[in-house]
DNA sequence: ATATAATATCATTATTTAATGATATGATGA
DNA sequence: TCATCATATCATTAAATAATGATATTATAT
């Protein structure tokens, strides 16, 4: 039986949680939360473009974060697993008390604010 | 009460993960999980460079993941919330189902494999 | 087989983000 | 105050990642 090696570990959860760190990702996941969905729709109600939606489709499938169900043309995808919606719900009530801190962490903001 | 717009909401939650989504923070938030360090107790542990911790722990400090303790010439930082380790935990669960899969995970990989 | 609709892939470009090294700040004790 | 230790900041460079547009694939119906 093969052990990754300590050292991976960090690296491992890492890109687990890059999985939900993209705004588009998010948005992504936050739509399946309520029902599975074709990646045509994804793409109407995140308002991606149809390479980009497919592209973090795919990249969030790789990790394991959303399953894929081919039905005829179209295909589907839900969250995976209940424990990928439980990371999103404590990540709610991380967020009801650190929003406004959050809000304004300056580090990864792209746009100024005064 | 000023209420975020809808659209905010993924990019908040977006910052909140992307607390979790490197490998160095990663590291220091393990560190964290089983009591508070220095500064320079975490550049031990976790080996990354002082300034570079440093600047890692202001950025999981702004974003409420970890808390910030002075006392006399050192300072102690400490996970903020228990939801923070929630996250942690539930993200191991994730893991041990999905490690392989993740490991394989080509996309965010900096290292090529044969 | 061809047309078409749905999705995926790919190369490129643009943007973000992390790491580094140098320097600055702040606390303490002599 | 000066020296020193601990931590923080900053500008720069290097690396990783997301978005785009073009093209390819796959499924279905005719």
């Amino acid at each position: 039986m093969l052990v990754l090696p300590e050292l991976k570990a960090d690296t491992l959860k890492a890109k687990l949680f890059r999985g939900f760190s993209d705004p588009s990702r998010l948005g992504i996941l936050e739509a399946l939360r309520r029902k599975s969905l074709t990646v045509g729709q994804i793409v109407k109600v995140t308002g991606l473009s149809q390479s980009n939606t497919s592209n973090h489709l795919s990249c969030l499938n790789e990790c394991g974060l959303v399953r894929r169900e081919q039905k005829g043309r179209f295909v589907y995808y839900s969250l995976s697993d209940e424990r990928v919606e439980k990371l999103l719900n404590i990540s709610d009530e991380l967020l009801a008390g650190a929003a406004k801190r959050i809000y304004e962490c300056t580090r990864y903001n792209s746009e100024q604010e005064g």
